[in-house]
RNA sequence: GGGCGGUUAGCUCAACUGGUUAGAGCACUUGAUUUACAUUCAAGGGGUUAGAGGUUCGAGUCCUCUACCGCCCA
């Protein structure tokens, strides 16, 4: 027997190593095919809120469909994600007073993997625990071989048709890190800064101009002085030279349009080698570039011999105290700047002029537009192409190389004389190029962006280059889910690579979720000690333990009280652990199409209780029908009611999985399962199951069973453990033993069993037990209580149903006696409610509260009037009837007719106590 | 500066191409409970849909403007 309540803790964990060790997971290598690709995450990470919520909407996915029949794939994997392993593994070197240049790369690497075989397990791990029926047996890591050689052979490929060049450039370039990111992986966020006002003087007479800046460092590296060219108020100097202060060099006037004369003085100092904007000015007019940072961003060798070596924050205040004291700095003004930052070191990132390889894209964005304007590619919600678009048409150049030692080491060989050789494996280069072996080859010690290899997560994890069977089965794959924060770092680029590679979409569709936020709205950062876990909301945790997490190795140590302050008042008992389909089946209940999501943990506990409610209604049901005859020949109008409501149900999922609205989807599920099949049914069958009509009771039992295995499949998608464990619960009634809801078909509409009419009898039998409820909560007669009934003004059907179902409305009404008056016959002093015509009369002798049932008619009756007077407004407007729809004003005639009647009849009763 | 979104009940969110009285859950109030479930049941209160104008027989929904909040790009 079924424990008396549900406790996802005691079923979860069997439950999933049954799925994988029988190899649900794996396609079924029947039916059409349908997959999606796990976007990978980092190894080096953890499951997240993000995760969690669009695994649990991918899980959704592919549950549904893999017992729809499709041949279902879901590919999993993880990122090697090259700056965040290599600094997870820096850090520990850092622990043991080591960097990684003591230990040398060979050496740096081996330890990342070795990390990597002791942790990369975690995240997937705890993919499992949220249910993930991802084929496991496929897992790829963006660092395995295979993916390896896929990543240069694309790189091959692109250097071969020339859209991959190496060039000196400017960079973002991380001075911490000491690499180049690309300008996707740089934010822009104001912050307190300084606009240095500086005096300019004028190489050969007095006077000067005025330029304004925020890096007063940079200006070393000035190369000449800009202007609008139609700036009347400087058009005399164009042409003239300026006196660079701190330096013996003097520097052009030059006129640009890049200028904005209303900005800052007008004025503008151009640094070529340290500013974008700068660069395309220089090459314009051909200046000269004076690289005065090293990689380090301390002066270099290219500036005044004082400055060299100074760090570029203490150069800056070195610079201003200096004009201060050349009486050249004419004001400072505080001011709010962007200021760039590289999302992982959050160091200030500097334009940089070096070696790099970069991909020129928009030869491949061409295409990868068109796939998406000519509808081969769709988005949901279809607002984000716009965002693509925008992107997409102002694309430049990528740039791919990386200075770290963890990633995909760039395949380009360079010789003593500085020849480049592009080429798969230096065995290849030497081979195509006809060297001998005494030619001496160096590899480019350069590794490509992640995101290079994880643009070709769709085709590579398939086994391109090869031609296998998994890419013609399941590329190009169904539908990629994720997050709008990376659809130019990652969905733009595969949808590029895969038209170039494999000459075909990566995916049919692109289901863009929004972002999950703490429950103020507010992104979860380790740094604001707003993280959940995933995990944590599962298993739950206590008070102590999350304030631990939360301030364990805070950058900013300060933020440890504020944290402990707000964890402790969100949270003063930690947090239950509600399961994991709780967890799921929230994720689904917010998954509308909002870009943001707030995460309301006050959510999860009606979830659970859903759970449980699913957990009781199984009980009940197997306390009725475990060794009893089922038999659907005698179906009464109740089992027929919602057997006609579940096709509704069972169309509408449908409906909803088509358009990626699972909130809905939620939503309806439980509006069915709770208010309609336990509400009503459950309680309406009780009528059937404690009488004594055999044949009723055993098509009751049938209908118990069978809405129960309907509803479990359909809830499974979402809440795959608990429908598992109560399915199984009913196995034997089914005849299903040994078997597993994950691979029984997925509800489909019978239309057999829609039965208008029966819903319109069920629901004449609701609002009746409605309406006798009503009076008793509004006129304070005891629940419990039972009473006499009189009617009047019914009508042969209101008669037919009455006689029908007295059984149930007696029992559920708590009824006494009923007792038809005619129309004539006058009524004592009663409570009333009105059914259509139909008039219902508590008499009131004996009960109570006239008192109360007078406040009651009278605001039954003000709400009335208001409607009516509504009502009769829109009528009578003639050009209502005119232009609207006549439906639209048959019904409003109609409502008319019946409001009219029953303002009458309130009235009426209202006098009759008075 | 360019682009995109949002503002609906105390809170978190719905409302398909404009069509009855704007709906849920949580919270709140009142009451109940030997009967699948207190992780429960019944009943109830709560909204000038940010503001102003417009189109329309009819606007939360379409258009314009304003305010506030947010995101992306330069």
């Amino acid at each position: 027997m079924m424990e008396k309540s549900y406790d996802p803790k005691q079923i979860e964990n069997n439950i999933y190593q049954q799925w994988e060790s029988k190899n649900y997971f794996k396609p079924s290598n029947r039916g059409t095919a349908y997959s999606i690709v796990l976007p990978p995450p980092n190894v080096t990470g953890y499951l997240h809120m993000g995760h969690g919520f669009q695994h649990t909407l991918m899980d959704a996915l592919i549950r549904y469909h893999r017992m729809k029949g499709y041949n279902t794939l879901w590919q999993p994997g993880t990122d090697h994600a090259g700056i965040a392993t290599q600094m997870v593994v820096e850090r520990q070197l850092a622990a043991e007073k080591k960097t990684r240049h003591d230990i040398g790369r060979d050496a740096f690497v081996e330890r990342v993997w070795k990390w990597k075989e002791n942790s990369g397990d975690t995240i997937v791990n705890q993919m499992r625990r949220i249910g993930d029926s991802a084929d496991w047996s496929r897992e790829r890591f963006t660092m395995d071989e295979g993916l390896s050689n896929a990543v240069n052979k694309a790189f091959v490929d692109l250097y071969k048709e020339g859209l991959i060049y190496r060039g000196k450039r400017l960079v973002n370039w991380d001075p911490v890190l000491h690499t180049a990111i690309s300008n996707l992986e740089v934010t822009n966020d104001e912050e307190d800064g300084f606009f240095w006002i500086i005096r300019y003087p004028f190489a050969n007479q007095s006077g000067h101009v005025l330029i304004a800046t925020t890096r007063p460092e940079t200006i070393l590296g000035d190369t000449a002085i800009a202007v609008n060219p139609k700036d009347e108020r400087y058009q005399a100097f164009i042409g003239k030279e300026v006196q660079l202060p701190l330096t013996d060099r003097t520097i052009p006037i030059i006129a640009d349009d890049y200028v904005d004369p209303e900005f800052g003085t007008g004025c503008v100092k151009i640094t070529p080698a340290h500013d974008f904007n700068d660069y395309e000015v220089g090459q314009r007019h051909d200046l000269p570039l004076i690289n005065i940072l090293t990689k380090e961003a301390r002066i270099s060798e290219n500036a005044p011999k004082k400055y060299q070596g100074l760090d570029r924050f203490d150069a800056r205040k070195q610079i201003v105290h200096d004009l201060k004291a050349l009486n050249l700095l004419e004001k400072i003004e505080p001011r709010r700047i962007k200021v760039p930052r590289g999302d992982r070191s959050h160091s200030i990132i500097e334009p940089w002029l070096t070696d790099q390889w970069f991909l020129n894209v928009r030869p491949l964005a061409k295409t990868a537009i068109k796939a998406v304007e000519s509808g081969k590619i769709k988005f949901t919600p279809d607002t984000w192409t716009t965002t693509y678009y925008q992107w997409m048409h102002n694309i430049e150049d990528w740039c791919i190389s990386r200075q770290l030692w963890w990633g995909h080491r760039i395949p380009a060989w360079y010789d003593d004389a500085g020849n480049i050789y592009v080429g798969e494996t230096e065995s290849a280069v030497r081979k195509q190029n006809k060297l001998s072996r005494d030619v001496k080859l160096m590899q480019d010690t350069d590794v490509l962006d992640t995101w290079f290899s994880s643009a070709s997560w769709p085709f590579s994890t398939m086994g391109w280059p090869d031609t296998t069977n998994e890419l013609k089965t399941f590329y190009p794959t169904s539908v990629l889910v994720t997050g709008f924060d990376i659809i130019f770092f990652w969905v733009a680029r595969m949808i590029m690579f895969g038209l170039h590679f494999m000459k075909d979409i990566p995916f049919h569709e692109i289901y863009i979720t929004g972002l999950i936020r703490d429950h103020e709205g507010k992104k979860m950062s380790k740094s604001k000690g707003n993280v959940l876990d995933p995990i944590d909301l599962i298993d739950g945790i206590d008070l102590k333990t999350l304030t631990d997490k939360r301030t364990f190795g805070l950058m900013q140590p300060e933020m440890k009280q504020k944290i402990e302050k707000n964890t402790k008042k969100e949270f003063p008992n930690g947090i239950s652990g509600y399961g994991a389909d709780a967890l799921r089946m929230t994720f689904c209940a917010l998954a509308s199409t909002s870009r943001d999501i707030c995460f309301d943990v006050g959510r999860l506990e009606g979830y659970r209780n859903f759970c449980n409610k699913l957990w009781n209604a199984t009980r009940y049901v197997l306390i009725n029908t475990n060794n009893k005859t089922l038999d659907k020949k005698n179906l009464s109008a109740i089992d027929h009611w919602i057997l006609s409501r579940l096709q509704t149900t069972i169309a509408t999922s449908h409906e909803h999985f088509k358009n990626y609205r699972f909130d809905l989807l939620a939503q309806t599920l439980h509006e069915f399962a709770w208010h309609e099949f336990c509400d009503w049914y459950l309680e309406l069958s009780k009528t059937i199951l404690f009488g004594n009509d055999e044949d009723k009771k055993n098509g009751a039992r049938y209908t118990l069973i069978h809405v129960l295995d309907q509803l479990l499949r359909l809830a499974h998608p979402i809440m795959p453990f608990v429908t598992e464990h109560l399915w199984q619960q009913i196995t034997p009634l089914l005849n299903k033993q040994n078997e597993t809801i994950m691979l029984q078909s997925y509800p489909k509409v019978d239309e057999q069993w829609i039965d208008i009419n029966a819903e319109k009898e069920i629901e004449w039998v609701k609002s009746f037990i409605i309406s006798i409820r009503n009076i008793r909560g509004e006129i304070n007669i005891p629940p419990g209580k039972k009473i006499g009934l009189l009617i009047q003004h019914a009508s042969p059907q209101d008669k037919q149903f009455l006689k029908k179902h007295e059984n149930c409305l007696f029992m559920l009404a708590k009824l006494d006696t009923v007792q038809l008056l005619n129309e004539r016959e006058k009524v004592p002093e009663s409570a009333s409610a009105l059914m259509h015509k139909m008039q219902l009369h508590i008499p009131l002798a004996g009960l109570i509260d006239k008192q109360a049932e007078i406040a009651r008619l009278t605001k039954e009756i003000q709400k009335t009037k208001k409607e009516l007077a509504g009502l009769q407004q829109r009528l009578d407007n003639p050009s209502f009837a005119d232009k609207a729809p006549q439906e639209v004003v048959e019904k409003a005639q109609a409502q008319l007719t019946t409001l009219k009647n029953t303002l009458e009849t309130l009235q009426k009763r209202l006098t009759i106590l008075n």
